[in-house]
DNA sequence: CTATGGCACGGATT
DNA sequence: AATCCGTGCCATAG
């Protein structure tokens, strides 16, 4: 890695150069996108160019070789994860609302049209003209998330018509695509989503009771308590929840959505995942895609025609000529490093958690970033900056925080909540903690207690009532 | 007396 | 150096 830099034929910069290298790791997609826009806008060395594409599917291709993704279906890497670098826009389709089914609403990603318009053209015809303005100003005041971002009564008292009226309007565009936009909470949001839902497809009975009173259980994913809630066992709360993550949608503007703790905890909200993994064609078997989505589109380099012209700089304006063209240079080489960095990454974590990937939680191999950093020979710290605050899109569509990757007891906890899931009679942590011995997790009767709360899981006595219940 | 949560310590991780 | 995590000990509730 370190190597690589000091094939540089310009002046010694490496430590200008490592520190905006650690410095360009740790961004993340947009941030990566604004600095990346400052710097081409303020210095005159450094161009954008396209790059070639793959005509199907505008993947930005690397090298001269044909499309890794459709142009050879059956690309035999030895199972070996394939990696590329990606333009952000090929992957932005936030029309993508409700995962599964169809709709896929491809004029969205067609135009590039933003949200707001997006849905008032689909409202328009049954708009009444009067309500032009209020629909204006709800959609102008959606959140990034799809949600609305200020109370309708504060729209009604602006626009002096009755609450009634722009709840009317709120009701049109929550049922425009995606489903659930402008809803006030995402609560509201789901709900709709959930009663379209069950016009064309049979619907969990209890889903909708779940979400008006449980949502808070739901989002702490405290099964049992939310089964007691419904009056059903643990079993079926868990179903139903499954459900709810796997067809619905609580913020509309987002693309997809992940674990449903983690908007409403401290984590950073992710737009877009910072790194894409799906299978190819869709086929477990096959080797894994990692698309490293970079925030712009085409390739970043330094301008040939500026580096010619720097010889013949008026003498007044070389140095400020010689220092933009360092300048580009340096960044363009760390870009390359950055991506060169999260390739590597990237491909040593979809080897070792290919399962996990693919099956789920349970499935993940406990692994410490410096671990990693010993295998990839870079400092620990390398890792945790790459790793900091990344988003990972999992082929279910799911979006991840990087770090969960690197949770040691993620693995456990699925684990336990397994067993409690399948327990006849509310166990005890200590019980609880001797079946996971068995199946050779190692822990202690009070680090059962954690993990327990962790996953928002009720003590063994309060968990009496309904989950001694007969399951089938 | 048993089950569980709080506090705090020490080792691992970042 | 700071933080996180698993665990032991102890108080408390049932």
């Amino acid at each position: 890695m370190l190597l690589q830099s000091q094939h540089t034929s310009l002046r010694p910069l490496t430590t200008a150069h490592l520190a905006q290298t650690m410095t360009l790791l740790e961004l993340t997609g947009e941030e990566l996108r604004q600095k990346i826009e400052a710097q081409l806008a303020s210095n005159p060395a450094l161009e954008l160019i396209d790059t070639a594409r793959c005509p199907h599917c505008h993947r930005l291709l690397s090298g001269s070789g044909p499309c890794p993704v459709c142009s050879s279906p059956n690309i035999s890497t030895g199972g070996e994860p394939i990696v590329f670098v990606s333009p952000r826009k090929d992957f932005s389709t936030p029309g993508r609302g409700l995962s599964g089914d169809e709709q896929p609403s491809e004029e969205w990603t067609a135009a590039a049209e933003d949200l707001p318009t997006f849905v008032l053209r689909q409202i328009s015809p049954e708009l009444e003209p009067a309500d032009r303005q209020l629909a204006a100003h709800l959609l102008t005041s959606l959140d990034e998330d799809g949600l609305l971002s200020v109370p309708l009564l504060e729209i009604s008292r602006y626009h002096h018509v009755p609450l009634s009226r722009v709840e009317n309007v709120q009701k049109l565009i929550q049922h425009a695509e995606p489903l659930g936009v402008g809803s006030s909470t995402p609560q509201e949001a789901l709900l709709v989503q959930l009663e379209v839902l069950a016009e064309s497809r049979a619907v969990p009975d209890l889903a909708a009771l779940a979400i008006k009173e449980g949502m808070d259980l739901l989002s702490r994913r405290a099964y049992s308590e939310l089964g007691r809630l419904l009056h059903k066992p643990t079993s079926e709360a868990v179903e139903i929840a499954e459900f709810i993550s796997e067809n619905l949608n609580p913020f509309p503007g987002r693309a997809h959505w992940g674990e449903v703790h983690q908007a409403s905890e401290s984590y950073p909200v992710y737009k877009d995942a910072d790194i894409v993994i799906s299978c190819v064609n869709e086929n477990p078997n096959t080797p894994l895609l990692i698309e490293i989505v970079s925030p712009y589109a085409g390739s970043l380099r330094v301008n040939p025609l500026f580096r010619q012209a720097l010889s013949l700089a008026p003498t007044d304006k070389a140095d400020q000529w010689q220092s933009d063209l360092d300048e580009a240079v340096l960044l363009v080489k760390c870009l390359q490093q950055r991506d060169h960095t999260l390739v590597r990454l990237m491909t040593r974590l979809a080897v070792l958690q290919r399962h996990y990937i693919l099956e789920g939680d349970a499935l993940i191999v406990p692994i410490t970033r410096a671990q990693l950093a010993e295998e990839l020979e870079v400092h620990e710290s390398t890792i945790s900056r790459a790793v900091a605050g990344k988003a990972v899109q999992l082929p279910n569509r799911k979006i991840v925080p990087l770090s969960k990757w690197f949770d040691r007891s993620l693995h456990i906890r699925t684990a336990l909540i397994q067993i409690i899931a399948d327990e006849r009679r509310p166990l005890s942590d200590t019980e609880i903690a001797g079946l996971l011995i068995k199946q050779g997790y190692f822990v202690a009767r009070r680090t059962v207690a954690k993990y327990r709360m962790m996953e928002g899981i009720l003590p063994a006595r309060l968990r009496h009532s309904n989950s001694n219940l007969p399951m089938r």
